[in-house]
DNA sequence: TCAATATATGAAGGATCATTCGTTTTCGGG
DNA sequence: CCCGAAAACGAATGATCCTTCATATATTGA
């Protein structure tokens, strides 16, 4: 995420041979490790260093503390999702609404689900972590992609296109998230998902001042 | 909740004395307020005690560790959630599907922001609790209430009734939690509320085979 | 090959916590 | 009023953790 991290959360140093590059990574790989493994209550500085094959040390010169890894670890994560969203939408520009909410959802949903128990871990290593930005930045670039994306449809005008946006993200958002935690069996997701689809496509078109010229109505 | 708790978790002896019910109610309250101000990660058994006006001793007459104070506090919360939700819907068996969507959102969400600071400081309580039990029986709580309700319709009968009310709930409740932890500005919470509830209004008049005599539709 | 720089090490300091248990205080029934 | 049970107390124990820093090793460019 581009959000300027609090001053206290930013990284120590960038790594500047190979060999640093990698060990930072390891030691993110390995925070989600043992974030898995162990719970966040047992997520402690020597154990991933431990698993990440270096030493405390050498953690503490990349992150000045464990605050400070933990929010790296959501930036990078929020930046991934929120890369995929935005492909989504800026592929789908002048597209039908129904592909537009079908991408979106679809998006979303795959990105948060792919690799669910690494969404998980870090759903529970954001707690108590000074992240307000982060989540604040990636409400602002998921907002800009999908008003971009709708205001570009051809077949469709908002009266009240920023309300209809943050509740659409609000409502796919929250969804996907509620369904993941109630870790309900696949085919049912599945099933709930497609519903969410229907919905919503079903709410951006009762929003919209409508502009398709043979719209399929009474007869 | 009425689900077993895990047998680690469950409390350790009840109160038979009047002082002593006090007591338990005091710590109960005194968790809060330390999750509140303190945040998780300073939430200490010392710490709660001391803001409850109690001994660490007396704590841990009643409750056998920190996890069990943790699962005795949410379990009481979505007990009181669960009650408003389902007083809510009985109240509007037999009522219009406008009504019903009305009071389901209404309970759900005012239940949850009404006293937001401990709706907060409960969500995050809950990380690293073995709280799926509990989650569990919220959510068959839930569906029950809502079945109930959907079933009594008089303008309407779902093919699918058990997909429907899943999705609705996750939907709601999904959407609930997001835009209260996006902290977003009152107004706008009003305004996304009132929008949820038309969009659910919406997606149950589509789910729905409809059974409204003089349905108005074509002229 | 040789400094200069970057990276890695891990034992030890200092602090915080959860939990126990021997003791004291309070309550309530007889 | 008195005694056994209930409730409360809180210092002490033992464990875990974050973070530092003096030292060692690796890499790079000249």
């Amino acid at each position: 995420m581009d959000a300027t991290p609090p001053r206290h959360l930013s990284a120590r140093k960038k790594p500047r041979q190979a060999r640093s590059a990698t060990t930072v990574e390891a030691i993110f790989e390995a925070t989600i490790q043992v974030l898995l493994r162990e719970g966040i209550h047992r997520l402690t500085t020597t154990r991933v260093a431990e698993r990440a094959g270096v030493s405390v040390g050498t953690m503490y010169q990349y992150f000045p503390h464990k605050q400070a890894l933990l929010y790296a670890l959501n930036e990078r994560y929020l930046d991934l999702v929120a890369e995929r969203v935005e492909a989504a939408c800026q592929a789908q520009h002048g597209a039908p609404t129904k592909a537009m909410v079908e991408a979106l959802v679809t998006a979303y949903w795959e990105a948060k689900t792919e690799r669910s128990e690494v969404t998980r871990a870090l759903y529970r290593s954001a707690v108590e972590l000074d992240n307000e930005a982060l989540i604040e930045a990636f409400a602002r670039r998921m907002d800009a992609a999908t008003i971009a994306m709708l205001k570009s449809a051809p077949d469709a005008v908002y009266a009240n296109l920023d309300l209809v946006n943050v509740t659409l993200l609000s409502v796919i958002f929250g969804t996907v998230r509620n369904v993941f935690e109630r870790n309900l069996p696949a085919s049912q997701q599945v099933a709930i998902r497609h519903q969410l689809t229907i919905m919503c496509l079903s709410y951006l078109e009762m929003s919209a001042g409508k502009a398709e010229p043979g719209a399929p109505g009474c007869a």
